[in-house]
DNA sequence: ATTCTTTATGCAAACGTTTGCAGATCCGGA
DNA sequence: TCCGGATCTGCAAACGTTTGCATAAAGAAT
């Protein structure tokens, strides 16, 4: 039968009249083992094809080498790019990366916590639901000193490693911005407040407005998930009456693309009668026409340092040092055509 | 201390004065167990915080409920699209992924192929590198049984099952349409014919232009990695010198996107001077303007297959039978701007 | 009562590693 | 010749499960 069985650390020890635990240590390079021994060991090893097993190693050493991340969902750019360097990164490292979705589910977040704790995993990144305001259950990682690392969608008052992006400063960089290009009444689209980041942009938004006198208007500021459809029916709302606003800064980039697209086909013109910022600097941004400002949030540099900062506590355990210093990962606006020009200088 | 140590099943049994195989049983709802026991023991379980640990289970099982992915890169539209799906079923399964990019090198393939191995998992889907041609690095699954499915990329000569889109027909379709709306000199953007499905695609190509007695000419033929850069240069020399070709099927949505791209920088018209096709139906070849006409290739229906694949393999280990029918899923032309009308009747 | 089933539980080995400790070997120096 | 120390190797336990087999208890049939 071609099914032969795995070959162990003892069919090489058999096979060379060593014991396992020589065997053992020469392939882990352990200084106590002579050279000749572990050349021997290794060439033994190659030849009978010899892989270890992982599981038998990590059940003996309470260690899996193995990191869990758990994302909204796969899709979206930008997680999406973010678990692109998390990945590359950790094999760097010699770790694995079990990538599970939440679907923006509670539930599904609180499950995939047990899961994933079952798995022994070693380290866990999460960038959690939006109705996430309750990080409870991710109590029992901290009980068992497993480190958890949260990011871009972070916890406010819950301890633990955070690194997120500066959204203050972004959503006050986008507004300042639409200001600058001579906007005077600028809608806001923002996602739900139980969502942390979304409540930050809106102060950078509030904030950059009375920076520069201009009033705060509530019902220029529309909340709800950021869904296509969402995004339409807002764009209905906000275009149904007039005067029509001269800027939109949408917290997100979906939202401003889809703000484009209404705009264009009702004819409104982008930049000369409304101008649009996004955020997140999706590609997306870049194709379309006019391309839409967004602000980029690196998310190289987030992917990096969430490795590193995994990496970090995995190796050296603060048992109990309750200092997680939040990381603020900076912003920058790319500007586009969306927001081009003043409106009353180009003509 | 609060970090109280983890929880086993020998914990419960002590607590509970029952032995660890009836514990141990009882969680898994073994029918030799009375209901009253079950009972007992699962709610002591919960009292405890127990959880089960699964490198345990999977040392002493030889399985570890985990599934391996090597796709080429996690940010292409494609793959990510399939391992948003692939995760979200094997979820249902109870089985985790572990997700590993090879970033198109065969080197970093061959590496993960063997830690993947090393992880034992019970299964692994794979879409492959550009440049694989020669699948020896997956025999080991091979000799120990352990089910491979590959997809998109996948191998021509290599035993294994294999799910794929219809490239040939893909190939054939874009091209038709294009024939049939008017285009005479269609320029073909191919992949490196290491790859397999671009062969498919380029004999779709040739077939349907022999079909409508259009002539094969070489020179319209354009192979590289699907790259923003190689798509530039190619497009400039398509169009350093009349006659311009009427039509172009890129073999890729970033190459169409980008062909585009340079012909509106160039003041050629899309569709009226030149008609585009691209290929995956990539979401963003809908935002552009003119939108792109491009090939759906069913990515959810991919994904699921491949799960399902993965089961039923796992499930009935066929250990001997070499019979791995190859699975084809369909594709759908999805038409829009850029191929639209022809130019002599809009006129 | 005795035997035979049926039902529920326990014993102990096994999965493939790693590692503290003990022991063997070898070498040079006195 | 003997000893001390360095260097290398082996023994055996441990990690937390699962499971074949044996056994105990309880009820049914005689």
């Amino acid at each position: 039968m071609s099914a032969r069985s795995e070959k162990t650390i003892v069919d090489i020890a058999e096979e060379l009249g060593l014991s396992v635990s020589t065997v053992s240590r020469a392939l882990n390079d352990h200084p106590n083992i002579s050279v000749k021994t572990k050349d021997k060991v290794k060439k033994m090893a190659r030849k009978l094809g010899y892989r270890p097993n992982a599981m038998a190693a990590g059940l003996r050493n309470n260690k899996s080498k193995t990191i869990g991340l758990i994302i909204p969902r796969i899709s979206m750019f930008f997680p999406a790019a973010i678990t692109t360097v998390v990945q590359n990164k950790l094999q760097e490292y010699g770790y694995h990366l079990i990538i599970c979705q939440s679907n923006d589910s509670l539930e599904q977040e609180q499950e995939l916590v047990n899961t994933l704790y079952s798995a022994r995993i070693d380290g866990l990144a999460v960038s959690a639901t939006l109705s996430t305001t309750d990080f409870s259950h991710f109590d029992i990682f901290k009980q068992h000193n497993i480190p958890v690392v949260f990011f871009d969608r972070t916890p406010k008052d819950y301890q633990a490693k955070v690194i997120k992006g500066d959204d203050f400063l972004g959503g006050y960089t986008a507004t300042e911005h639409l200001i600058e290009q001579g906007c005077r009444d600028i809608v806001h689209i923002s996602g739900p407040l139980t969502c942390n980041l979304y409540k930050e942009r809106l102060a950078g938004y509030k904030d950059a407005l009375s920076k520069h006198k201009l009033p705060f208007k509530k019902p220029r500021v529309f909340f709800h998930e950021l869904t296509r459809e969402n995004a339409l029916a807002t764009a209905e709302k906000i275009f149904a009456q007039q005067p029509y606003p001269d800027g939109v800064f949408a917290t997100n980039d979906t939202t401003a693309i889809t703000i484009l697209e209404y705009c264009r086909k009702q004819g409104i013109r982008v930049p000369e009668d409304v101008k649009i910022v996004g955020y997140s600097n999706d590609p997306r941004t870049e194709i379309v026409t006019p391309s839409i400002t967004s602000v980029d949030q690196f998310s190289a540099t987030m992917g990096e340092r969430v490795v590193a900062a995994l990496m970090d506590l995995i190796q050296n355990r603060h048992p109990n040092s309750y200092r997680h210093p939040q990381e603020i990962v900076p912003i920058q606006l790319i500007k586009r055509e969306s927001s081009a020009g003043s409106p009353k200088k180009k003509k």
